[in-house]
RNA sequence: GUGGAUGUAGCUCAGCUGGUAGAGCCCCGGAUUGUGACUCCGGUGGUCGCAGGUUCAAAACCUGUCAUCCACCCCA
């Protein structure tokens, strides 16, 4: 394919059965929402670049779309929601009412290399509550990707929780160097890939050794049996006994108890189905540089995708756009990577849908024209969407094929025959059988199938 | 940004050690002028991703480039 009817790199064009596909699993995540008491909200696709790539780290800042207005002022794509959030909350903090609990489903771009479930403009859904410091949101936004899943049929997946504030202190009672925490944190991630050889590695690149790497692991060296809460308050002893600073200690253990108050709430609540698991893992990192709090991803146990929603706390991140601090927590579906898990799962689930018109019509001859406008008025006022043929042939065969090819169920000809006594043929084309009938009991026998 | 594989018709692919392209499906027309899924007949469609180079001759060999996929990096 030449060059220029190509979509640009890491963009796609979408057909019209794939869009039913696409449209169903946003309808279904914008219904979750609002059942969950979520008010849906936008902003612009491009904002200040200054102001995204505030505090969002480096290696993202890099895959920020950068552009010049004609004015001159630099600009970026949105990557995410979270910084756009921030300085819409700033702006009109004066007019919410808090908790500010919004969502947003759109298309965000990023500027990196394309792989399978990775593109350069994607959708994402964001919900997220801005004022409130109470772990009850962790609990919210979790089970409400529980609901939001269970309805989308995404099969079995884990969710993965840890806690900023207890990597802080691990780091800390490590003795890995503040100013090393980024790095260390990076090549602690990666243990699963990497291996533990792999992370030592790292470490060493960046200066850190191998005793703190051991340290850090022989703290969160826990009995892998053990239920989560065990493991947590065997973590939170190991930490009151290693730290000495204060400060550091108390977060530490703000963090377990926040992390303890999220599994226990799993356990009391009965949403939960058993596909989705909530697991400890402290492990887990996440890129973003503004989580200040617990942290979460979600990942397929069915298809190798990576994750396809994550999220976690960023308090006060608002300040950073001038409003007053406030506590804010977020959780952000990936859409494409939730549309190929469905379609990995299900490769045939794209035939399964019916087309969205339910009745094709066509007239035979100039005569019946008028007649047949009049039929196609009155099914759409009665609400049953109908394509009437835009073929001057008349051609009964071909309009036929046409209508099985779009899968319409029904197809009506009105010809002389049909003019003269006010009725239409109705042909089922999956029964193939047909009957005279009247405008009223056509759409009365269709609204019944 | 780094490394690897791939790129031939709308789709899936064949094309030998270089001799200027083929199948199946799809699409279109007809057999069948008020009735589609099967069948039969016929037909459209490709500067072989793009640009250079080597050669009498390149889809094939070389270089560059673009795109896709995979692995890194990072991430939804």
């Amino acid at each position: 394919m030449s060059k220029l009817i190509q979509p640009p790199k890491g963009t796609r064009d979408f057909l019209p059965e794939e869009m039913i596909l696409r449209r169903k699993v946003m309808e279904t995540i914008r219904e979750c929402f609002a059942l969950y008491g979520f008010v849906e909200i936008d902003s612009p696709v491009f904002e200040y670049f200054e102001l995204l790539s505030r505090k969002c780290g480096s290696e993202i800042e890099k895959e920020i779309y950068v552009f010049e207005d004609k004015a001159k002022r630099k600009l970026g794509l949105r990557f995410e929601f979270t910084s756009p959030l921030g300085r819409y909350y700033a702006t009109n903090s004066e007019k919410l009412t808090k908790p500010f609990k919004r969502y947003i489903i759109g298309k965000v771009y990023r500027y990196e290399n394309t792989q399978a479930g990775r593109y350069r403009e994607f959708y994402q859904a964001d919900a997220d509550i801005v004022g409130s410091y109470s772990v009850n949101v962790e609990n919210e936004l979790l089970d409400l990707a529980v609901f939001t899943l269970e309805r989308l049929g995404m099969g079995n997946y884990e969710i993965v929780i840890n806690n900023r504030k207890i990597l802080d202190g691990i780091i800390n009672a490590a003795g890995i160097d503040e100013s090393k925490k980024d790095a260390a944190l990076r090549a602690l991630d990666k243990t699963a890939k990497i291996g533990e050889a792999g992370v030592i590695k790292e470490f060493k690149e960046n200066g850190i050794g191998e005793e703190n790497y051991r340290s850090f692991m022989r703290l969160i060296d826990l009995n892998a049996e053990s239920e989560d809460s065990k493991k947590l308050t065997a973590l939170k002893e190991r930490i009151c006994a290693d730290l000495k600073d204060e400060s550091i200690k108390n977060k530490a253990n703000e963090g377990i108890e926040e992390l303890s108050a999220i599994i226990g709430n799993e356990r009391k609540a009965e949403t939960r189905e058993g596909s989705g698991v909530i697991k400890f893992d402290p492990l887990l990192v996440r890129g973003l540089g503004y989580y200040t709090g617990p942290i979460f991803e979600i990942k397929s146990k069915d298809v190798a995708i990576g994750s396809f929603a994550a999220g976690g706390r960023y308090d006060n991140l608002v300040e950073l756009y001038g409003a007053r601090p406030e506590g804010a927590c977020g959780i952000s579906f990936g859409v494409e990577r939730i549309i190929d898990i469905i379609t990995e799962r299900d490769k045939d689930i794209l035939k399964s849908f019916s087309s969205p018109v339910k009745v094709y019509i066509i007239y035979l001859s100039e005569n019946e024209k008028i007649f047949a406008l009049k039929t196609a008025k009155f099914f759409r006022l009665k609400g049953i969407a109908v394509e009437l043929s835009v073929s001057s042939e008349h051609n009964i065969g071909k309009e036929i094929k046409y209508a099985d090819k779009k899968g319409i169920e029904y197809f009506a000809v009105i010809g002389e025959r049909e003019a003269a006594e006010q009725k239409l043929t109705l042909k089922n084309l999956k029964t193939r059988k047909e009957m005279a009938v009247s405008a009223e009991e056509a759409a009365e026998a269709i609204k019944r199938n």
